[in-house]
RNA sequence: CGGGGCGUAGCGCAGCUUGGUUAGCGCGCCUGGUUUGGGACCAGGAGGUCCCGGGUUCGAAUCCCGGCGCCCCGACCA
């Protein structure tokens, strides 16, 4: 029979196809608020996973967890001109607790550096105190006006860190770590993500902060989705909080802050950066479930190889899963096709009777008989490939996708299937209203070389624009 | 908030124009059987306040009035 496409073709209609590989692969459901979601086993599994690496990465930069409050009293908010202004239109506000309305208003968190700004007020004396390095994992509410699943729910998980020290220079080369650190390692090597890293012209940056460095990705319909972002917040919310240190000198001075971000949102990114028409596809390191055996017919002998492949993969340290029996044979294929699972081992009665088995990888469809022996050692060097393919490849599509051009007009053009990257002095102001227009945003602003300027500032500036998420 | 569209079974939809018996179809689900190397098939079955309220009528999913909800395109945004 015929290989028909079960999910909606991504040149069709991409975000049906998006909304399909959501509803199929079993990764979320709407929730009954509306723009709240349901996260599911699988696409619980995967943040899990996300959240496991990202946590390393964070500890490993001096970080450590803690957990402020989820309500946040709303006069906190007003400390700070900017954030308030820029967070206003999104809060939800809690008026009425225990059957009476409360004296003060409570807000939802949409993040926390005020109520954490508050803390370190108490917790920073002396220089000695810094710097101080915290980081939470928690969920957040912002009442958006368009919801979607993983990119844009009312409510996200995330994790915010927070952080004070006593320089500029130090907030800013800490900024700058967490950044490449954590979240490009994280991305480039897990995630097999390709971004460009720049920071964000003043009209994109987060809501009290003097610099925002960002991390854009390109989706497969050639739009951007920021991944990550970090904040250095300077002295504002210190100065609104009141955080104070004693210098070495005796003399009271004002902390400089970062904060950074990285939210369920990602999950929506590694479906819309490798996913194809067949579903999601999962990078190794990422995956859960890196291999699923398959039993071609549900009979003993194959059961029984089925169990004996699954368990040597297995002591291997391949994550793995036994598929047998259930349905067809199509069907099952095609269900962990639309889950991404990296690699497929198909046991089958034909090839026992050569001793084979077939692996099948997810990124290419390739397919090879290898041993019974070999499975577990070229399953492992194949997981190793595929994440290095995928990356690769996502790499690839990046540069393919974007242009270089001179003018607003060409980057209108261009920005149609893509990125443009241009001149940041050909933009400006006007320019920016122009290209805004179009939907289409300044994602971020580069060095010529590709590298993260030190603030928009800087003379002979690039700047990539795209349409985004 | 501006512009479009839609509310009928878990999901996707038809029926409404021109009111008329027990409201249909596909997928999914349940039972039994045959199957299983790329979404299997046969037989039987379960499942409905036709978004809500009012009106017209002998009779409303269908016509009229009012409400509510959702989706898509923009502005906001991790």
């Amino acid at each position: 029979m015929a290989t028909q496409s079960v999910l909606t073709p991504q040149a069709d209609d991409f975000p049906r196809w998006y909304q399909d590989v959501v509803a199929k692969a079993e990764m979320a459901d709407n929730g009954p608020v509306r723009g709240t979601m349901v996260i599911r086993p699988y696409g619980w599994a995967i943040w899990e996973r996300m959240q496991a690496a990202m946590d390393e990465r964070i500890k490993g930069a001096g970080a450590q967890n803690a957990y402020f409050p989820l309500f946040i009293p709303l006069s906190y908010f007003q400390r700070e001109a900017e954030h308030v202004e820029g967070f206003s239109p999104e809060l939800a506000i809690v008026t009425h607790a225990g059957g009476e309305e409360l004296a003060e208003p409570i807000v939802v968190r949409p993040t926390s550096e005020t109520v954490i700004g508050e803390y370190m007020a108490k917790w920073v004396q002396s220089y000695r105190d810094l710097p101080l390095l915290l980081n939470q994992w928690s969920n957040v509410v912002r009442w958006e006006l368009r919801p979607r699943l993983f990119l844009r729910s009312s409510e996200f998980l995330w994790q915010e860190g927070h952080t004070a020290h006593a320089s500029y220079d130090d907030a800013n080369a800490y900024a700058n770590k967490i950044h490449l650190e954590v979240y490009n390692d994280f991305l480039e090597n897990v995630l097999a993500a390709p971004t460009y890293l720049g920071i964000k012209p003043a009209s994109e940056r987060f809501a009290g902060a003097i610099n925002s460095i960002t991390a854009e990705g390109m989706m497969r319909d050639g739009k951007a989705l920021q991944m990550a972002t970090t904040h250095e917040l300077g002295q504002n919310f210190a100065r609104a909080f009141d955080i104070y240190f004693q210098s070495e000198a005796g003399q009271a001075e004002l902390c400089h802050t970062t904060s950074w971000g990285a939210s369920t949102r990602m999950v929506g990114g590694l479906i819309m950066l490798h996913g194809d028409d067949q579903g999601l596809v999962v990078p190794p390191r990422l995956a859960p479930i890196q291999a699923v055996v398959i039993a071609v017919r549900d009979e003993p002998e194959v059961n029984d190889a089925c169990e004996k492949v699954a368990a040597s993969l297995k002591s291997a340290g391949v994550r793995v899963q036994v598929d047998r029996g259930r349905g067809s044979f199509g069907r099952r294929v095609t269900d962990w096709e639309i889950k991404g699972v990296p690699l497929r081992v198909e046991v089958g009665p034909r090839d026992l009777k050569e001793g084979v088995v077939t692996l099948v990888r997810r990124d290419n469809a390739d397919k090879a008989a290898f041993s019974l022996d070999a499975v577990a050692s070229v399953a492992l060097d194949l997981l190793d490939v595929i994440q290095s393919a995928m990356f690769e490849g996502a790499k690839q599509r990046l540069a393919d996708a974007t242009s270089d051009v001179l003018t607003i007009d060409e980057a209108l053009e261009a920005t149609e299937t893509g990125f443009a990257r241009l001149k940041w002095s050909a933009v400006g102001e006007s320019g920016e209203a122009t290209l805004k227009a179009r939907a289409v945003t300044v994602r971020c602003l580069q060095r010529p070389d590709g590298s993260m300027p030190a603030n928009d500032r800087e003379a002979e500036l690039d700047c990539i624009v795209a349409k985004s998420y």
